[in-house]
DNA sequence: CGCGGCTTTGATGTTCATCAAGTAAAGTGG
DNA sequence: CCACTTTACTTGATGAACATCAAAGCCGCG
């Protein structure tokens, strides 16, 4: 990457480069560089919507998003969520025209969109890009298969405390953070009402193994959320 | 492909073929050829141990096979099921050393092995072979995370319908045919337990939306089927 | 200010898992 | 081949887990 020049852009403080530039020739790389456009989304936008046809191989550079799709009767439910450079259009990206699933904004974010005629191409022609792109679509593929198959065969408390230490460890790496998403939202992530979520909540509040104030979570007892979430 | 010489191995009758030898030289398609091995198992017998090394990229070229996983209590959950060329050891494929799922046989299956070092490299080496290998990939993953989401909406009644419909439409594609799983690994595959699956399957049966004999089923009223996995 | 969306709690009812008990089928060893 | 064990299947009764319904407080926003 040195032999780059890398002054038309400012990819190389991009942590997703190692995916595309190392492995790319000079004319590829700028290609790659040319063709990029940088989008800002403030929180609650919508980037992608289901059905949508698929123009754009997009990566999440800054903020926060969840995916989702529309369920029965208008309920929507999502799939997971996404950090930065994890792929946000990964799902159905090649193997399909139109997204299956939409993506919206969770905090102010910043996606990077590449022409994904241009992303097919660079595969075909390179196949250690290929096989970069491959691997992390694999491994976002099977977490989230992962993620589906533990909760299932969780109670409705242990997959509350799933959520809560998957936002602790997982996305803030902190005991304390602000819920990026509403009760409701979280019903629609582990399958279940938001009744039930704000009950089992308050139930682990008043059980002194969290801390609740609106949206802001503080972890009290983390041993024993880890129980409820292996057990429950 | 006609320039090659297909003597020394019969992948010219293979359906999987497309995938890999379209795009390959003539000596990347004899080092597959030479380096592939077909191995038997008998309805029943594992193919792949959840934990195992992977050494092999496996697909399956004749039979039905099960994917699933130990959860909580040693109960298995059924991921999937696989028919003939459908990958078999797809997830987690390019993204882990070790196997998380296992495979078993559910009839008499063949199942076709290539060392996984020499298509990963191939991969690297020829674009093309990687971009047909990950759109199946991403198909596949795909087609299991939607039907999670899918499943995880109904009530029992729908996923039962669900399960019949799947078995009748996607994997023989007939009205009438043999289940080929036990009432158990059908509770596995969908999220409930036996007993429900029996009592449902009876329902279906005492409405005559089904018939059944031990294994053997048939659809007598598909519309009906098809609204009770759409609503229930 | 008032409207709509988010949050909270309680009361009620439904869906589903669990338990129990029995029959049938299939494999096992003498 | 027959007793034996185990596994699959089936049905009913019970209770637990969970969804639904209802009502009220809260907060941000036009």
């Amino acid at each position: 990457m040195i032999a780059h020049n890398i002054s038309e852009c400012n990819c190389k403080e991009c942590a997703l480069r190692p995916l595309f530039f190392n492995h790319t020739t000079k004319e590829q790389y700028s290609n790659l560089c040319n063709s990029k456009t940088e989008k800002q989304y403030r929180s609650g936008e919508i980037i992608i919507n289901e059905g949508e046809e698929i123009k754009d191989f997009l990566y999440l550079k800054d903020g926060l998003v969840k995916l989702f799709r529309k369920g029965k009767d208008n309920n929507d439910q999502i799939i997971t969520f996404a950090c930065p450079f994890d792929f946000v259009s990964l799902l159905s990206i090649f193997s399909d025209t139109k997204f299956r699933y939409s993506v919206s904004a969770l905090h102010d974010s910043t996606v990077c969109m590449l022409d994904i005629e241009m992303v097919r191409s660079l595969c075909r022609k390179n196949g250690e890009v290929a096989m970069e792109i491959m691997e992390k679509m694999s491994n976002i593929s099977d977490e989230i298969i992962n993620q589906f198959l533990n909760i299932r065969q969780k109670h409705l408390r242990g997959r509350i405390a799933f959520v809560l230490l998957y936002f602790s460890e997982k996305i803030f790496k902190s005991n304390s953070f602000d819920l990026p998403v509403s009760r409701r939202e979280i019903a629609e992530y582990i399958g279940m009402t938001t009744e039930n979520v704000i009950r089992i909540l308050s139930e682990f509040r008043k059980d002194s193994i969290i801390g609740i104030s609106g949206k802001s979570i503080n972890i009290k007892d983390e041993k024993r959320l880890k129980v409820i979430c292996d057990l429950g």
